[in-house]
RNA sequence: GCCGAUGUAGCUCAGUGGUAGAGCAGCGGUUUCGUAAACCGCAGGUCACGGGUUCAAGUCCCGUCAUCGGCUCCA
């Protein structure tokens, strides 16, 4: 290897160490090529010098630099491939309706879309008009250039053929820089973007339109609401086909869905987004709460009731009244004004004020399972993972300032821990900073975000700054956990609140005999046990673990003449606190073994004459494993280990 | 709240202006059976609700409610 380039080339360092001399002037293309014909047919775009944007293929190497080539089936490549796709779409849209004004159509985490401000109302079945537009369009396979065009004149092509939005967008970038554009299909498409895109349309081998939706331009609900096309794309058919798979079977976990199926809730219009939870789904709600209640006793927690409606002076106090009262359900007695409880923070304060405390009282933890009642707006909405009544694992920590860190380092542990009982991925964390509209002084604000960044960065938690996402009295860390298709959901939350002992005046007398003020921590680790349920049921498939199953087993007799030994069968297991079924029903064992395999039930005992004889019963393991046949004590044995373990 | 779609039996769904249907579930009977659906019969509907168009509306139009997909919001 020479030790300098000559003049004509230049050395490019691959990412496993390799130095390729490659002709100055050479493309990442060309690059890709030369390591490998398949990776030059794979590659979509590179990445030079680590930075993190994604390059196009065309982009000329002209000095040594460090290369990465991006193939088409990689995460970034799929959103090179999305992001051409995208636009790929508007001029199909485009050609179909010449009067539309795109906005922006970016790739998104399974797919892309486009906004679009268009006067016809697109109808589902035009999906498939703009689909076949669309393969014309990639059967051209016309190459994308890009070109670089000064500011002022990009806002002048754009003001000419009255693209508001673009003109909009391009106002919007700092005066004297260079904006890029893509054109393809030899320039009959051009549009404002940043790339990278593929080198020709022809590079998007398998498409589907997903969706209509209505959205508001720049995402603001003052500004006109847009309609936005939602697709997906994949680098190959194959791909696709598996992602399409993969998208059915997780519709068959919708809770909803689920829900209904094993009977554990129901809605109706006579409550709208209200849960009605059944025998089966109340029997999961009580063991998931007597589950927070034992961690309470662990965690030295003290459990409260408090009233489900308040004076109205309460939530004024608080500040809720002037930040949510829309959202609250208010009514009016002997000339006063109440309040149902959107949450049960306020109500905690006056217990707390009710004594003197002492700073050997803290950390006092309430912990409250009170149901809250929220109007949501029509059309948020859904199942059990937005309601307008539930309750939470709610609890309010007063601490001294100085035990901040100790309490949330704590919470972390046993938000871990819930998790993790549960199988649930790890969430995503984030940090949510002040939001515009909050209460407290800058001085509050900053000491109570770092407190918890420290703490986060202490317990070696990492996490994303959300900024402005706070709570209006203050910082929080949200656990995020996604549902089956993928919509996330906050779960657990630590809350940190300056602003609740100011405005409800509470005090602790330290130790000097001086009063302080203590510190509210806000925590819920289920978040809402509803939401919780929702997602449980999604994650598990329904399949929930046997402490938590509301029949945890089923005996299955052969024939009526079996069915006073299982009945006796039964009688003794739920005499040690199980929750045991009996399916007496005039069928057939095979169908007995369907139904019961339907309704998820962890184990399934058969009895039949044999196990009369024998005293055992033959037992079957969810889905259908054959453990054989047990004696009552060795199933008693097995049900409590999985019990005692939370299996 | 906004954009769009949907609403038929308990559930899943068919029914494109001319007499409301199927499967499953339910009920009655027969069958007593060995690991994913025995057989026969019966019953079940103001086609979400309210208006309108029409000789005639589940079907077309308008409104309301609810649900679903998004957007915005989420103490």
């Amino acid at each position: 290897m020479s030790e300098t380039a000559s003049q004509n080339t230049v050395r490019v360092t691959l990412p496993d160490g390799r130095v390729l001399e490659t002709p100055k002037g050479s493309s990442i293309r060309d690059v890709a090529f030369r390591i490998g014909t398949g990776l030059g047919k794979a590659c979509v775009g590179g990445r030079v010098n680590g930075a993190p944007e994604i390059l196009d293929l065309r982009f000329v190497i002209d000095s040594d630099c460090s290369l990465s080539i991006v193939t088409a089936d990689s995460k970034d490549g799929l959103e090179v491939i999305r992001h051409s796709a995208s636009h790929i779409m508007a001029d199909a849209i485009c050609r179909l309706w010449p009067d539309v004004k795109l906005s922006i159509g970016p790739s998104t985490d399974d797919g892309f879309y486009y906004d679009i401000d268009l006067d016809v109302k697109l109808q589902p079945g035009d999906l498939e008009r703009i689909e076949s537009e669309m393969t014309k369009v990639i059967d051209a396979d016309s190459t994308f250039e890009r070109c670089e065009t000064p500011r002022d004149a990009a806002l002048e092509r754009f003001r000419a053929i009255g693209e508001k939005y673009k003109v909009e967008l391009i106002e919007g970038f700092p005066a004297g820089e260079a904006i890029s554009l893509y054109r393809h299909g030899g320039g009959s498409f051009e549009d404002l973007c940043r790339g990278p895109h593929v080198p020709s349309t022809g590079y998007v081998k398998a498409f589907k339109l997903l969706s209509l939706a209505g959205a508001y331009w720049r995402g603001d609900e003052k500004n006109k609401m847009l309609q936005r096309v939602y697709g997906t794309a994949f680098s190959s058919k194959k791909d696709l086909e598996v992602w399409s798979k993969r998208q059915e079977e997780a519709k068959a976990r919708d809770h909803r869905k689920l829900g209904k199926e094993l009977g554990i809730f129901m809605m109706h219009p006579i409550s709208p987004a209200s849960p009605f939870f059944l025998p089966r789904g109340t029997l999961i709600y009580n063991r998931l709460v007597q589950h927070m209640r034992e961690l309470y006793r662990k965690y030295n927690y003290q459990e409260v009731i408090t009233p489900q409606i308040f004076e109205s002076e309460l939530f004024k106090t608080s500040g809720h009244w002037a930040h949510y009262l829309d959202a609250m359900y208010v009514t009016e007695k002997d000339e006063r004004q109440f309040g149902v409880k959107p949450m049960n923070c306020p109500s905690h304060t006056y217990i707390y004020a009710s004594e003197k405390r002492s700073y050997r009282e803290l950390p006092l933890r309430l912990a409250d399972f009170g149901r809250l009642h929220r109007y949501e707006r029509s059309g948020v909405t859904g199942g059990l993972t937005r309601v307008r009544t539930f309750c939470q694992d709610d609890a309010h920590l007063f601490v001294a300032p100085d035990q901040i860190k100790g309490e949330i380092t704590i919470l972390l542990k046993m938000i871990t821990d819930i998790y993790e009982l549960f199988g649930f991925t790890p969430p995503r964390v984030f940090l949510a900073t002040r939001p515009a509209d909050s209460l407290g002084t800058d001085e509050m604000w900053s000491k109570a975000e770092s407190g918890l960044a420290d703490a986060l960065k202490e317990n070696g938690v990492a996490y994303t700054i959300n900024p402005g996402d706070g709570a209006f009295y203050g910082p929080k860390i949200d656990f995020i956990t996604e549902d089956a298709i993928g919509r996330e959901w906050q779960l657990s939350t630590i809350q940190l609140d300056f602003n609740l002992p100011e405005r409800f005046d509470l005090k602790y007398t330290t130790r000097d005999g001086t009063e302080e003020r203590p510190v509210m921590i806000h925590r819920a680790v289920l978040g809402s046990i509803e939401r919780f349920i929702g997602v449980l049921i999604e994650q598990t498939s329904g399949n929930f673990p046997f402490w938590l199953a509301p029949e945890q087993a089923r005996v299955l007799p052969i024939a009526d003449a079996h069915t006073p030994y299982a009945r006796e069968f039964v009688a003794s297991l739920e005499a040690s606190g199980h929750r045991i079924g009996l399916d007496g029903s005039n069928q057939k064992v095979g169908a007995k073994i369907r139904d019961a395999r339907l309704m998820r039930i962890p184990y399934l005992l058969v009895v039949g004459d044999r196990e009369v004889a024998e005293g055992t019963v033959s037992v079957r393991e969810r889905p259908d494993k054959d453990l054989g046949a047990m004696p009552k004590d060795q199933v008693l044995a097995l049900f409590n280990e999985l019990e005692r373990t939370k299996k």
